[in-house]
DNA sequence: TGCTAAACTGACGTTTACGTAAGGAATAGT
DNA sequence: ACTATTCCTTACGTAAACGTCAGTTTAGCA
């Protein structure tokens, strides 16, 4: 199971190794069922086409994003449907490489560029609205900590 | 809004209004049925002792509460049993300024001091262990969003 | 005391996010 | 070509966290 990179002619990020979906499920902690939903309800998009009844193939871009969309879930604590109103972004972004990568016309460049910082920017506006609020509640808790730990003091002595 | 520790016999806090559910209910932003199943999982005492089939009353505090709970849930994403376990703390903490209030013991209290802030440090923990996780997530977002800006600007110019 | 709004207790329904089992193909190794 | 995995689809099952009746009962008040 070497994963040997074949120098390929291309210095193309996309050489991708295709792997299945057992492989890719031990590699993000989730479950081929899980892989499976996930495109079942639009968070994935079922890989490339393929034909009803063969086996899915993923990249390892295909990998981080469900290590990403598992994160979101986890941290944020959102449900899928707003995960995949958020990563529509993310969603986005492998078409959009895609295509940034084959055109030269640099305002269509401009274009893509600006919607995958637009993405970005989303995604980072709630990760910090989050921590705000977080940074709230440790503020709040630490004060009743010091609190306590005065009224020990003044009984200790 | 936190109703801190008072030694004394201050007229207003002790002065414990009682709500009746539907009230709590809104100044929590919740349900009524919420309420009774936070009580049926045994994350509320289910106010003081009550007849079968009378209504329940609450206390400011017990708003504080439920409004505590809320928020652990909805910015940790804990469930609820998690939080039951977490909040083993803040269940105790009533109690415990009773037994506070109303004993002269200094050892005792310097117990029950203890105990309150382990509680809160627990909670401390987890709070600021999730600001850890999310601050990380913020500077790789930040990173990516770094490069596509410095693309744009070499395109831009 | 009588009335009405709000609460009470079951008990079944619902959504989300998968788990699990069944029966049949596809793919890799020999 | 044969075989053992791994995967496929379909479909029903499940746990958590409530929602939603339905049929009573209680509590505040006129």
């Amino acid at each position: 199971m070497t994963a040997t990179f074949e120098p390929g002619p291309l210095p193309d990020e996309s050489a991708a190794r295709t792997m299945r979906i057992g492989e890719v499920a031990e590699l993000t902690g989730t479950t081929p069922r899980t892989i499976r939903y996930y495109e079942e309800i639009g968070l994935l998009s079922g890989g490339t086409e393929r034909e009803l009844g063969k086996h899915r193939c993923y990249s390892p871009g295909d990998v981080d994003r469900i290590k990403e969309i598992v994160r979101l879930k986890d941290l944020l604590g959102l449900s899928l449907e707003q995960l995949s109103q958020l990563l529509e972004a993310e969603t986005a972004r492998a078409g959009i490489r895609r295509e940034y990568r084959e055109t030269d016309d640099p305002d269509r460049q401009r274009t893509l560029l600006n919607q995958s910082r637009g993405h970005i920017d989303n995604q980072l506006a709630l990760v910090r609205g989050r921590i705000a609020e977080l940074s709230r509640l440790e503020a709040e808790l630490s004060e009743r900590a010091a609190l306590v730990q005065e009224k020990l003091g003044a009984l200790g002595e």
